[in-house]
DNA sequence: CGGCCTTTGAAGATC
DNA sequence: GATCTTCAAAGGCCG
């Protein structure tokens, strides 16, 4: 994958962009290819004990901190596998047989017409998707989706619409397809910055990357090899969230079978062009829409709204933001750092995550950067009308406006 | 019981 | 365009 090795010019990341931010003292945590989650802890246990101290407890290389192969591949392994059995199944119509995410009612179909997809390589550049859109969803957002020959999906945006589940459940994580054309020049990849010390905690971390190139390609490998980071409904957990109802989907395309109640969820109060408010987030097959929060769970303060609109807004599911790519990894590596070491408590095993975030090699992270990506744009086709916006505190909102303001009016 | 902690990234708001 | 703020997940911890 020379596209990902950060050679000149590639539109990852040129070098230029990895700006560095290490500290005086260059302290950078090494990060060894068997690195255990036990070191991790304890190194981010003796960092919060001592902020100043140790800090120039290792260094290590680039090529060590970003190693080829880590403790964690074998979840990669694992899910490479499942994503092969997929792109098989996808490849002799198995999708429609048998949905791996049955839930999910969103599917991007393998253009069969396409050449390449014959002889069963999958050129990156060759891959393309039918995509499957709602049959209720008469809004701009799937207007875009009908374009497939445009070339920046993020202009169709980086909105979208999560609806929230069950707990620790995504909904928008079953997205297991990638075409290369969606690649969004829009929605860039920023990350792999030189680390730099925590002055908090002691431990190496990463400023706020700059943007890498909005162009991240991944080879038909690298696609391959994602790994699901929640894994929702995934047959070969065996954990499923939702419950499937027996028979399994009737409908030969289930995801052109959106019910009532899950088109009212899309569209609901986002969209002009939706439909009816849902009474609850089911889908079809009676499984809901982990993206859903119900309003039960979470109400969102509206502002100025009249009475008629706060009644609706009670009935408003929360529609969360779309996973980030650390967001994503978090999900998928939590358990295994959690299984590593007996610490549970969240806010280190996030430290820990975020250093080994760091650690990953590009391909790695552009494997999240791309499942990203394509839940930002799943979410912005289920949810056309949905802005991160939507999400804010509203008071917050106003009490921050009411501040800038009164600091006009003294200026 | 609600908010905090802690991470990165995306998006919106603001300057 | 740069910068700031909020939120997304997670679960222990604390007032």
């Amino acid at each position: 994958m020379p596209q990902l090795n950060g050679g000149g010019g590639d539109d990852l990341g040129a070098n230029d962009e990895m700006i560095s931010f290490k500290d005086e003292g260059e302290q950078e945590e090494k990060i060894s290819e068997n690195v255990s989650a036990e070191r991790d802890l304890d190194d981010v246990k003796s960092s919060l004990v001592n902020e100043s101290e140790n800090n120039s407890s290792s260094s290590d290389s680039e090529a060590e901190r970003r190693p080829r192969t880590r403790p964690d591949s074998d979840v990669y392994e694992k899910t490479r596998d499942y994503f092969s059995e997929a792109l098989r199944r996808q490849q002799d119509g198995g999708f429609f047989k048998s949905p791996h995410y049955p839930g999910y009612p969103f599917l991007m179909i393998p253009d069969l017409t396409n050449p390449y997809l014959s002889n069963g390589s999958l050129s990156p550049s060759a891959r393309t998707y039918l995509q499957m859109k709602w049959p209720l969803l008469d809004v701009p957002g799937s207007a875009a989706i009908k374009d497939s020959r445009s070339p920046t999906p993020g202009h169709l945006s980086n909105k979208v619409p999560v609806v929230q589940h069950a707990h620790h459940v995504h909904p928008l994580t079953p997205l297991i397809t990638y075409s290369n054309e969606h690649f969004s020049p829009g929605t860039p990849p920023s990350h792999l910055s030189p680390e730099i010390l925590d002055p908090k905690t002691g431990i190496p971390r990463t400023p706020h990357p700059s943007e890498l190139s909005p162009y991240y390609p991944l080879s038909p490998g690298a696609v391959g090899s994602i790994a699901h980071p929640l894994g929702w409904l995934m047959p070969q957990q065996g954990q499923h969230m939702y419950s499937i109802p027996p028979g399994g989907f009737r409908h030969p395309y289930p995801a052109l079978a959106m019910n009532a109640s899950m088109s009212s969820l899309v569209s609901s109060r986002f969209s002009p062009h939706m439909v009816t408010p849902p009474p609850h987030s089911l889908h079809q097959t009676g499984i809901p829409h982990p993206a859903i929060v119900s309003p039960a769970i979470k109400q969102e303060p509206s502002g100025d709204l009249s009475p008629s609109m706060h009644k609706d807004e009670d009935k408003k599911p929360h529609i969360k933001k779309p996973l980030n790519a650390f967001m994503l990894y978090m999900k998928e590596m939590r358990a295994k750092v959690v299984a590593e070491c007996t610490l549970k408590e969240s806010a280190a095993i996030n430290q820990i995550l975020g250093r080994r975030w760091h650690s990953l090699s590009r391909e790695e992270q552009a494997k999240y950067y791309e499942l990203a990506r394509k839940e930002r744009q799943l979410h912005s086709q289920l949810y056309p009308g949905w802005s991160a916006r939507d999400n804010y505190s509203q008071l917050n909102v106003t009490e921050k406006k009411w501040h800038i303001l009164t600091m006009k009016t003294k200026n």
